[in-house]
RNA sequence: GGCGACGUAGCCAAGUGGUAAGGCAAGGCUCUGCAAAAGCCUUAUGCGGGGGUUCGAAUCCCCCCGUCGCCUCCA
């Protein structure tokens, strides 16, 4: 079976298939930036990294292309108050965005687009619209027409009946229909402008986005996707121009939205002062384990952050980089073949000798429990993956595979195996972005390689003599500073307990 | 009020007709000088509540309860 998304417009699941074949073409909307980034913002932007890394791996070539909406009235005023331009202003969030997604490793986007660079597309779009009788210019505005063509409403499957019904707000008599939306804005005092057909002003929400995915990726995109308080009225709005702009539907073939991030069973909202900055929860917990928390639930449903559930993730994320880098260490060493293989395989055959947990598997079998292993968990891994990008049960399968290799580690141990489980491992963290270099992969450190040998024969030789003071005063010091050290019947092992300082480049 | 989504163990979370994945937490055991890590075992006759369809329902239908989202510009 192949990839299947749950497409908005349609409300149901649907295999994927790309206008051109092998090539992707997909658009999400990035933040407005008005603010720090928050941990909503992640959760599109990480449900488009992993749909494009998952796409890549399933031989796709994707072209990805974010968003950053740089001028909007939030923008326009705050940036007022402080006293800075509205493009200072919005830089200040674009880098604070662009960091976090960097430590966070959303590494799929091939373009960040900001609307202030985009203006003469988004006037020429705006300019043909109105040509085309699907705007109209109104005192300086131009808004786009929703009865002129019949089908507004489709992707949030209401009737523009059944909108006037809920209307909430009082209308602007002057618009032709109440539900007419602005495609630009004429200027008012204090507020950034552009010249243009209908006099100075800047674009209206919705028209950026329509601008420029048009401009890179054609009148026809495979997948666009966003978070689904965006459904209406922005992305309906999108369709609407777009469609109305090229005459040729549909601009989107899938829409894929996200879920909302909820805090603490509430609304994240700066009312409540229960908003989060992405950039405060990475400086308390390892990148790795934000991701994984995030892909714990399914995209499409709501999910709740709270620090209890983070914390989870942290510890759920040290088993999976502690397996793969025992994995690593195993594969980098050579194996240890202390036991005679006769030996093992003897206590196999012994039945009913000793209690079952007891029992030592031979290396075949561990051998062939790990293979199989290995075949279950790409299986179960796809098969996620494929039903609308189910992370959590693709985790599932992960965690299965880590299983099995720690058992496989414990025994007998055969390299081939061994090496096949480490890219399985590998193949799966990769599209889920957890595959970064673990920490205790120091192996360009020469000096820390070195040192820590030293402190190791020293400590295993007090432990020969039964100095147990010694041996756990070494321990507890290399503790204290970030280094944990087990011993194993192969042998101690150590490793980094934070993470790696970012590389320096 | 309208539209939509969701409600599975102590917590998080898969599972859309065939008899409840996985993670975290907790307890027991094995290994260990101790520790850590790891492995094994235990923890939902039960899937918000109530009806119904079916040989069989967490999965389908109806009603109810709860949570969340959206309901033009002004945001």
């Amino acid at each position: 079976m192949a990839l299947q998304l749950y497409n908005t417009l349609t409300r149901r699941k649907e295999p994927f298939e790309p206008a051109e074949p092998g090539r992707v073409r997909m658009y999400d909307c990035g933040p407005t930036v008005y603010s720090y980034t928050h941990i909503g913002h992640l959760r599109p932007a990480l449900v488009a990294d992993v749909l494009a890394r998952y796409l890549r791996s399933l031989g796709f070539e994707v072209v990805h292309i974010t968003n950053f909406t740089d001028v909007d009235d939030r923008i326009i005023n705050r940036a007022n108050e402080e006293g800075v331009t509205a493009e200072a202003f919005a830089n200040r969030y674009i880098d604070d965005y662009l960091d976090c997604m960097r430590r966070l490793g959303i590494t799929t986007v091939d373009r960040y687009v900001r609307v202030t660079d985009h203006i003469a597309d988004i006037i020429a779009m705006i300019d043909r619209l109105v040509t085309n009788g699907h705007a109209y210019p109104l005192d300086g505005d131009v808004y786009y027409d929703v009865t002129s063509k019949e089908d507004y409403g489709k992707l949030a499957g209401r009737s523009l009946d059944e909108m006037l019904a809920g209307a909430r707000v009082a209308v602007d008599e002057r618009k032709h229909h109440p539900m007419d939306f602005a495609l630009w804005k004429g200027v008012k005092p204090g507020e950034p402008s552009w010249p243009s057909p209908w006099g100075p002003g800047r674009p209206g929400w919705h028209i950026e986005c329509s601008a420029m995915s048009l401009r890179y990726l054609g009148d026809h995109i495979d997948i666009h996707a966003g978070g689904d308080d965006l459904i209406f009225p922005h992305h309906e709005n999108e369709i609407a121009q777009s469609e109305a702009f090229t005459g040729d539907a549909p601009f989107v073939r899938y829409w894929v939205h996200n879920g909302m991030l909820q805090i603490d069973q509430t609304k994240m909202s700066k009312s409540l002062g229960n908003f989060i900055r992405l950039h405060e929860l990475l400086d308390r917990f390892p990148a790795p384990a934000v991701r994984l928390f995030m892909l714990t639930t399914q995209y499409r449903k709501p999910m709740n952050y709270s620090e209890a559930a983070i914390g989870e993730a942290e510890r759920g994320w040290a088993r999976l980089r502690q397996a793969r880098e025992h994995l690593r260490q195993a594969l980098g060493a050579p194996a240890p073949q202390r036991a005679p293989v006769a030996v093992e395989e003897e206590l196999v055959d012994a039945e009913g000798a000793g209690a079952a947990a007891t029992a030592v598997p031979s290396r075949r079998q561990s051998a062939d429990a790990l293979r199989q292993a290995v075949l279950a968990a790409q299986t179960a891994f796809t098969a996620a993956m494929d039903d609308d990008l189910n992370t959590a049960g693709a985790l599932g399968a992960v965690f299965d595979l880590v299983r099995a290799v720690n058992s496989a580690l414990a025994g007998p141990r055969e390299r081939e195996p061994l090496a096949e489980a480490e890219r399985a491992l590998n193949a799966m963290l990769e599209v889920l972005g957890l595959a970064a270099e673990p920490a205790a992969a120091a192996g360009d450190d020469r000096l820390l390689e070195g040192l820590m040998a030293l402190l190791l024969d020293l400590r295993e030789e007090a432990r020969s003599y039964r100095d147990w003071a010694a041996a756990d005063r070494i321990r507890e010091r290399l503790a204290a500073m970030g280094v944990a050290v087990e011993d194993t019947a192969a042998g101690p092992r150590w490793q980094l307990t934070q993470e790696a300082p970012a590389p320096r480049a």
